[in-house]
DNA sequence: TCCGACATCCCTCTTTGGAGGGGGGGATTC
DNA sequence: GAATCCCCCCCTCCAAAGAGGGATGTCGGA
C-alpha cells in the first residue's frame, strides 16, 4: 500500500461538512484518495459506476436512497465492491442491515482518525472490520428477534397513527390479523404497548421516523 | 476581518470526523481559526470559561449535554457570548428551542462551504443569521403551539409506553390530569392518538428518543 | 380588575387495545 | 413426513384510550 497505487475511495455522504472531514482526514493518510463525493444514495451508485473506486464510505441515512439501498444496489451489479459503512446511529437494526446489505465494515462518526484509517485499510484489502463497541450492540442484544416483512408493514403504519381498523383496510386483511401482527411485535420488541414499540423501533433503526 | 485579528472559534460536535471537516473548512477561509474543538456539551462549556472565543459553533444533539443546554448555560455566564448552532436536524422545535435559548444563527449541516463561512462571518459580528430554509420551517408550521412544560412531561412519559394510570401515579396526578393533558397534546399536534404524537414530537425534535 | 393560559380534578360514554385462547394453509427445512 | 415459520382468520374479555362535557384555583399581563 505504501508504495505504488492509492486506495481511491468514493465518500456518500448528505452533510458537506462530513464529506470535506473524511477528505481531509484521508489526506493525512498518504495512501488513500478520494476520487468522488456523493450527497446521496442514488448519486453513490452512479458515481461508484463512474469511477469503480476501490472502497465506498457509505452513510447509512441519506435522501433519495439510504445506505442500504444503495450498497445493496452497488454490490448487486458489483460484487467485488467493499463498502465500509460510516454511521452516526449504533442502533442494532442498522449495523444488521448493513452487514446483510453487503457492507463489510461499520464505522461510528464518533470515532477518531486513528481508527478510521485503519477500518478503510483494512476493508480496502478485503478484510472484514467491525469495531468492539459495534459488535457489542449487536451480541448484546443477543435474543434480538426479527420482524417479518408484515409486522414490519403493521408497525410503520401504526408509527403514522393509523388503528388497527384502519391498518387492517390498507393492507386488505383483517383486523384480527393485525392484531396478530401486533401481538407478535409487541412480544419480539419486548415492550408494553404500540406507542413503545414505536419509540424502541425508532431507536433501533428497525424504522424511520 | 481581512487583517489583524482572526475571528476565534469553538468547535462543539460530537463526531471526530465533522470537527475535522470544519477545522478544514475554516482554515480554507484564512480570517477565522478554530481555537479549542468539544465533544460533548459540557466540554464545551468548560472550553468556552477557557478560551473566551468569538463564536461557538455547536452542534444540537450531543451526549452528556445537549447544545441546548451548553448554549443556555454559556449564554447565561457570558451574555455576549455568540453561538451558530449547526444542526443535521431541521425540526421546527429544535430550531426554536436553539433562538430561545439565545443561538443567534442556525445552519444545516448539509449546507455547502460558501454558505457557512458566511454564516460565522456574521454572527461573529452580531448579526443573525437564518438561512431561507431555516426561516421556512418555522413560517411554514405558523399555526404551531408549543406545548407547556407538564405536556412535554406526559408526552416523554407516553414514549416510554407508560400508561395513563402508570404516569399519574409517577407525576402524583390524578389520570384525569393526564388524560386531559394528553387531549391537549393531541390537539396541538393536530394528531390521532398517542403513538402518532410520539413519532410526530420526535420528527419535529419536540422529543428525543 | 378582568382575561387568558396553565394546571388540576371530575364524570360519562364509546371505541380501541391488548391478552389469551382457538384454528387453517402454504412454504421450507431437516 | 414431521417440524417450523409465516400469514391469515376467529372469538371473548377486560382494561385502556380518547371524545365531550363541567369545574376550580393560580398567576401574570393588558
Amino acid at each position: 500500500m505504501r508504495l505504488g497505487k492509492k486506495i481511491r475511495i468514493l465518500v456518500a455522504d448528505d452533510h458537506y461538512i462530513v464529506r470535506i472531514g473524511l477528505v481531509s482526514l484521508v489526506n493525512t493518510a498518504g495512501d488513500i484518495e478520494v476520487v468522488a463525493e456523493a450527497a446521496d444514495g442514488s448519486q453513490a451508485i452512479e458515481l461508484y459506476e463512474k469511477h469503480q473506486p476501490d472502497l465506498v464510505l457509505m452513510d447509512l441515512r441519506m435522501t433519495v436512497k439510504t445506505g442500504i439501498e444503495a450498497t445493496i444496489e452497488i454490490r448487486r451489479k458489483h460484487p467485488k465492491a467493499r463498502v465500509l459503512v460510516l454511521s452516526a446511529f449504533d442502533g442494532d437494526a442498522d449495523i444488521r442491515k448493513a452487514f446483510e446489505a453487503g457492507a463489510q465494515g461499520y464505522v461510528l462518526k464518533s470515532s477518531t482518525g486513528e481508527k478510521l484509517i485503519p477500518a478503510i485499510r483494512a476493508v480496502a484489502a478485503g478484510e472484514r472490520w467491525i469495531p468492539r463497541e459495534v459488535a457489542h450492540r449487536l451480541s448484546s442484544r443477543n435474543s434480538y428477534e426479527t420482524l417479518t416483512t408484515r409486522e414490519l408493514e403493521v408497525l410503520n403504519q401504526i408509527a403514522k397513527g393509523l388503528a388497527n381498523k384502519q391498518i387492517a383496510s390498507h393492507l386488505g386483511i383483517s383486523e384480527y390479523t393485525v392484531k396478530d401482527h401486533l401481538k407478535s411485535i409487541l412480544a419480539k420488541l419486548r415492550v408494553a404497548d404500540r406507542t413503545e414499540a414505536v419509540s424502541v423501533s425508532a431507536q433501533r433503526g428497525i424504522i424511520q421516523l
